[in-house]
DNA sequence: ACATTGGTTGCAAGCGTATTCATTGGAGCC
DNA sequence: GGCTCCAATGAATACGCTTGCAACCAATGT
């Protein structure tokens, strides 16, 4: 690793192809007024000479960067790590790099939103579900493209969201369907929107078929151990099922209800289909997000020209029955990715 | 969201403020040559207009990004979004932003490599295991500072990585000291630097301590189908325990064995210590990464002045005895994070 | 009183590319 | 052939900031 060769400059590979600057410029810009020839010539010439354009310059007086800032917070939850993977892989292939923007619970969110602005980043998406407030975000996204995923919002700012209302009546409808009758539920987020529609469309539905609510629990955060509590806080209460607010929760709760030896008895229903949830271990019955939709979708927001009208996206995924409230499923082993 | 109200430059803060367009940039680089007074006055009149420093701009004629590349490729393994999520904070606290590269395996890792060089981050951090062979990651990071995480290279690039050695005998050696005698390996991906320290760590420590090798399963990748076959493999030889080269790993092997009854006959171990180890339904004996340490081994190497001598840095971590080997640990809840 | 010093400040020259504007040359047309 | 018109090219400027350089001023030493 020698230190810097010095990459080559546009007007120096002009000068060596003798060009104008301008020429080696257009060369690199599509539908730019240059003729074929002259086009293929600096081409092969800046192949030769190892040339690229430096992004920076042209961030510049193009003011674009083409890249995008994700803003994240509660990477605990493995539903968002693969959510980034997948979207960080979307905007590769829409030519767009991620900037990742880690907000930690009380630390300065105010740097990180200064940085974002300072950055210039073209566009932002954001799945922290918490801890910024609108106000701040809006600051923070302002002038530039933004999209809010899993998380609602204001109505002037695109959101791509999982349909949480038909997910919440696919579970109770299954759960309805296999004979339960007393069902809990265990809440992550209750302040968060999205908390907030899986819960009442979820007790919405069971009041339409006929079901008993046993309990509620409020884990606060999207975490094993706040569902492992929960489902000991319903057990009392002897539900024949419980449905909890994310994959993640379920875990846990199922987890704690196999130590109390009740996992057979209450059927358990998570939400996301995270990829533990297809494990042997724990079949869970969930209602798999569907994520190359919100991928895409959200991809397509950012590189639209012109924001569409409505600007909420709620996008359906799917029911996936599992051993955790079907027991004769095969839960055998999926096929190697 | 009105589009862009067009940001101050410096010019335009200098003239507001009636002073030259340099008192301003220096006001706001620390350490430059400007009085007290007036960097008050610049960062008071900044603060009132709304004033902030274009990066892009900057970076131009600094040739500094203060971005870092991370690069990807196996976020499957919950281990590395964990450690994804470290860096990026620690990275954060030093100033520094993380852009996210992406190798997806057999996409076309060339636009990749060339999307480093062209963002002319000052870094480059690579965590992919594998997927990247030498040559290409050498192009990519020709004339910047690069850290290779969790896998071995050549001589002359720094390298921070767990103290395998280290960590394969703590773990031959708990197993030894719990009675164990007759042990298989699951092994992960076999090509790389790190699966065969581990390998040959933990066989040398075997044989030192006159244990027997009962059977290697080759995993091809660190999933927990694969730990799930792996196990199934080593099974009819009867070993006491079985080690895995990764958690993941040895989380679809526990499960396969407690499918086949033989999860309380056979002690199992992994290496990482990722969350789920942790888990109640698990409760893995592993051998922990220091995360910590790694992330801020990492950010050192990437602020530093000039690259230190030795470059390559092993870092031992802690076994973490669990009831998968001590079955009598308690394997209650740890407590609310 | 005068030269020297050192800390402040402004001026201006970049950093590497995109793009406007003017110029040129040739094709096409009557 | 003279004209228009358009595509292709180059010169020049802009993008917003950093920094070397020179000018300046006050304080200090003799």
């Amino acid at each position: 690793m020698g230190s810097a060769p010095k990459p080559l400059t546009s007007r120096q590979l002009a000068s060596l192809l003798g060009v104008s600057q301008s020429a080696v410029s257009r060369a690199f810009t599509p539908g730019s007024s240059i003729s074929a020839d002259l086009r293929e010539r600096i081409l092969n010439g800046a192949n030769e000479h190892d040339y690229r354009p430096n992004a920076i310059a042209s961030m510049l007086t193009k003011r674009r960067t083409n890249i995008v800032g994700i803003v994240v917070s509660d990477m605990q939850n493995p539903f968002y790590p693969a959510l980034i993977e997948r979207l960080t892989q979307g905007l590769q292939r829409a030519g767009l790099q991620s900037l990742l923007f880690n907000i930690t619970r009380g630390a300065n969110i105010e740097d990180q939103m200064i940085a974002i602005r300072t950055y210039n980043v073209d566009a932002v998406v954001v799945i922290a579900a918490t801890i910024l407030n609108p106000r701040t975000l809006m600051w923070a996204t302002e002038g530039r493209r933004s999209v809010l995923l899993n998380r609602l919002g204001q109505d002037d700012i695109d959101t791509v969201c999982c349909d949480n209302v038909d997910g919440a009546r696919a579970i109770v409808d299954h759960l309805h369907s296999i004979g339960c009758r007393r069902v809990g539920y265990v809440a992550g987020l209750t302040k968060t929107a999205v908390g907030m529609t899986r819960h009442s469309a979820f007790t919405t539905r069971l009041a339409e078929l006929g079901m008993r609510l046993t309990g509620t629990a409020s884990g606060g955060v999207y975490s094993y151990d706040a569902g492992w509590r929960g489902a000991l806080e319903l057990l009392p209460e002897r539900p024949d099922a419980i449905f909890f607010a994310s994959d993640i929760l379920a875990l846990g709760g199922l987890d704690a209800l196999k130590r109390e030896g009740a996992a057979g008895d209450i059927a358990t229903v998570g939400f996301d289909d995270i990829p533990m949830a297809s494990w042997p271990g724990y079949a869970l019955t969930t209602y798999r997000q569907p994520i190359d939709a919100i991928v895409s979708k959200t991809v397509d927001l950012i590189v639209a020209e012109n924001p569409e009208t409505p600007r909420q996206h709620l996008l359906v995924g799917d029911l996936v029955v599992r051993a955790s409230t079907v027991p004769d499923v095969t839960p055998g082993l999926h096929p190697q990715p």
